[in-house]
DNA sequence: ACTTAATTCGAACGAACGTTCGAATGATCC
DNA sequence: GGATCATTCGAACGTTCGTTCGAATTAAGT
């Protein structure tokens, strides 16, 4: 709270005549986050109607989402479980709707095309692979959201080894 | 360390007799813990020689850990980058092995078998996968670290578009 | 101009945390 | 048994943190 009040030129004591505690002040945070995500991701998904592509726009939608606001999204992976019984359960709710939404991208997928994967480990994979990247990306060195959403696809749909075969003399 | 020091019921005092401070008791179980990881892998991979199967070894080996030592890695996890300077070094060495390991085992696929892809983005795209499981892995629901290092290898290796399908009356 | 409400802040409180100190206890060797 | 060293601990110190309080300042309405 006192790094909020220097940064924001407000004094301590007035950062609490807008917000009551910290808790709440994080838990506002992470509601307006996954919100946005959440609507975002709605938006752009209207028209489209190939499960390949769709699955190819979620990724595009949370990485740009996550590299926009990288230092944010830091603190929200690491304050995941801080909110207590009351705060929690509302987060919670909008976290669900958005696993619920890739979920069912994926079922989408598997029927069409007759897949057949554990779609539980497939998201949450999927999840963990795009989430990581707060811990690693490097604006100098690295790609930018959508070339990476490109990468990310390509590897989730079809693996390393179903990618880019380039000929080789054999 | 108060919490330390319920748990092993040694006094606070006493903990600090054993550990010079925080901060070099944390670096010490760190340390360990990824010396450890990388030294069972080296072990693993002895033998085998097929790029494929020393990724599984890999991904296998990852897991096991991971999944038996779930509170731990949760910690390591969040205090990753929570090292001053002087030990922060020592344990970056460390993990620096451990990511060449695994470029090392993606090159070997990608000469191989004539791929093309950007190894940086597959590797830490795969740890990411691996890491993320503590933030969901509930072992009342989840199969264990056999099952699923072979699940997230087919996703790694061939994407969820090239796994199990099934015939489909078209 | 005067009242009322909204906004802002310096200063402090109480709890939690990392750490230290000196004394007590236990073990080892002569 | 006494000297020496290792081990353990209760109690505290200094700092940081989340939060509160009362007063000061500003804005709005009549």
């Amino acid at each position: 709270m006192r790094d909020l009040s220097r940064e924001s030129g407000m004094s301590l004591a007035g950062l609490y005549y807008y917000f009551e505690s910290k808790e709440r002040l994080l838990f506002l945070i992470q509601k307006h986050t996954f919100t946005t995500i959440v609507q975002r991701l709605k938006t752009r998904l209207e028209g489209v109607n190939d499960p390949e592509e769709r699955i190819r726009i979620f990724i595009l939608n949370h990485l740009e989402y996550f590299l926009a606001n990288q230092a944010a999204m830091k603190v929200l992976s690491h304050e995941a479980e801080a909110l207590k019984n009351g705060f929690a359960s509302d987060v919670a709710a909008i976290k669900r709707e958005y696993y619920r939404i890739c979920v069912g991208l994926l079922d989408d997928l598997k029927e069409v095309r007759g897949l057949q994967f554990a779609t539980r480990v497939a998201v949450l994979s999927l999840f963990g692979m795009m989430n990581w990247i707060y811990t690693w990306h490097n604006p100098r060195i690295d790609a930018d959201a959508a070339s990476l959403a490109k990468e990310m696809g390509d590897l989730f749909l079809r693996g390393v080894t179903a990618n880019g075969k380039i000929r080789k003399e054999r």
